[in-house]
DNA sequence: CTGAAAGCGCTTACAG
DNA sequence: CTGAAAGCGCTTACAG
């Protein structure tokens, strides 16, 4: 085993000091052709890489940039990692990917132990604890530090730094007037609970879509899910319970539950319900029918969020305050669950 | 804006020196209750954290690690991440994650750039290209510098190091021996190219199966899939052109498509055909018919991948050089796509 | 053209 | 009980 060389043994190898050893390999016109040569010669033989710790130190900076999720079993948080990855990666950075899953007090220790140091900055989408206890001063003291903070998908207005969301409620109201067009009056809403930043701007979305056409807003269409687990029988009492011509869901388990449930109540869709998805995944492409959905391109969110954070890091320290809010466009994919 | 607070403010605040300051820090029985107090009290109130890289670079360790993955969009990539991540974080590690996308140079590239101190050992599962090149001189260098990798699911047995894998051939043999049992002649078998190692090994599986029922194996009934898009057409070839009573896909994709094209084709699942698949993902979950499936359980491969890395990493430096590999048991899960 | 020195932020063996 | 010094591996302004 040949450990790792350093410019030190280099230096005492070829009898010469460590600075002129460092200079030759950065190619220096102080140094002497000649020299140049044989040091760079040596080191290639030997394999010789600078050692990245050491460079981070002396620079402060360690181009390595953390993203903060809840999970990453859900397809969209791993399409936005992914875009993240090739963006970051063209330019040279690393990423750290943390979990927060789903709870305020990971979020916290990841981000306070990673502060010091570690990293050049963050890419968080809130856990649902946080955007509950609307507790956020692990970000505001990160962001005090100097170290840039972008938010995606999960974010607060009450932090000041650069975003990247797509128009949730415009895109909610996009999907529940297609089904307007359609000419269905009996539209359910599967949603989050409220205080899930991206559930409610879909809920308004719905509900403003609904009033702009003078539908009623039936409360018994819409339906809240809190836990994650066991959803099924409140989807199967509200399609129960309720004449419903379509089902607008705000992320595709909920969507292909609806799917599923319906199924066994002998409902056919989209022959008696049409249903219309949220997130372009996995599961929306492959289960029977299609799902209709709402894509949302997270590698282009993720690949957005990293060309913002980087850019920030590498602009001349300090320039503008200015923080940017980026929305991503969305578009209704059609497929086979509605009609 | 705060910067971040050093030692040596606090030494200058407080009028003492730097070693002083460092050693109060640590509670060292060196320096007087008096002056400790002191010291942590300020450093508190500052909210002092040690640099990271700093101590990295004394300690010569960055309780940092790598998984090197093909491809993160894949949910049993996720699920291992999502494993790694939790076994790390209690241990105090944290997760670099490297996207190979499949490509040997970028293989090389990643792992090149990161073996020069910025973590302390790799998790990886080999991309395609590699396994095609049987190239693996980047990771024979890395180990021979000393640094610990760990290889999971697409393994090679050219290397030596520890490994996490399933019996992906007695996973496919019992697969294949759930059809013959149920008295099924005509099984198909929907396959990767065979230089994808677990590709291969579950090939071998099948065939073992049938062989071991004096069944034929019928070449026909033996698709390889090369390219990842656009294999819808060779399936519905293989289900066209033959009569079919089973089919064994070696993935969740090739399942839910194979489920996809027999419904095109008027054959229904599971009454004309039955199906299984490979990997317990959210598709076989979800999609109509739900699939039936091997499991792999990912978090626990990643766990354990973790566990083991970290696990030579805290040995008593170059102990034995005894290379495990562990075996994660798979199990069928039954659903609605056999009967 | 070459090298000694200082410094990035920390720890720790050693002196006093 | 406190502090100066050396060191982790590197870079760079400065002297010679």
């Amino acid at each position: 085993m040949k450990r790792k060389v350093t410019l030190k043994q280099i230096a005492k190898e070829l009898d010469v000091s460590i600075s002129t050893v460092s200079k030759s390999l950065r190619n220096s016109m102080e140094i002497s052709e000649d020299t140049r040569q044989k040091v760079q010669a040596f080191a290639k033989l030997y394999n010789y890489k600078p050692n990245n710790i050491a460079l981070s130190l002396k620079n402060k900076k360690t181009k390595t940039i953390c993203i903060i999720i809840p999970e990453i079993i859900h397809h969209f948080f791993a399409t936005v990692i992914s875009g993240v990855e090739h963006v970051a990666n063209e330019n040279g950075y690393n990423v750290l990917v943390c979990l927060s899953d789903e709870s305020f007090d990971k979020e916290v220790i990841n981000m306070e132990m990673l502060a010091n140091g570690s990293i050049d900055g963050f890419i968080m989408s809130l856990s649902k604890e946080t955007q509950l206890k609307k507790d956020f001063h692990h970000i505001t003291e990160v962001i005090n530090q100097g170290m840039p903070v972008v938010m995606f998908d999960r974010i607060t207005n009450e932090i000041l730094c650069d975003k990247v969301i797509i128009d949730d409620s415009l895109a909610a109201f996009n999907a529940t007037q297609y089904f307007i067009d359609k000419g269905f009056k009996k539209i359910a809403l599967i949603s989050t609970v409220d205080y899930v930043s991206v559930g409610k701007l879909r809920t308004e979305g719905y509900i403003k879509a609904l009033k702009n056409s003078d539908l009623k807003v039936d409360e018994n269409l819409i339906l809240k899910i809190e836990d994650t687990e066991n959803f099924e029988d409140s989807i199967a009492n509200l399609l129960t319970n309720n004449e419903i011509d379509a089902v607008f869901a705000v992320n595709e388990l909920f969507a292909v539950t609806a799917i599923k449930e319906a199924h066994k109540l002998g409902k056919k869709v989209p022959d008696d319900i049409s249903v219309i998805g949220f997130t372009d995944g996995i599961i929306s492409k492959y289960s029977s029918p299609s799902i209709t959905t709402v894509s949302q391109n997270g590698v282009k969110m993720g690949g957005k969020a990293a060309k913002m954070l980087i850019e920030r890091l590498e602009a001349e320290e300090e320039e503008e305050e200015q923080y940017r809010t980026e929305v991503i466009e969305t578009e209704l994919v059609e497929r086979e669950s509605t009609k």
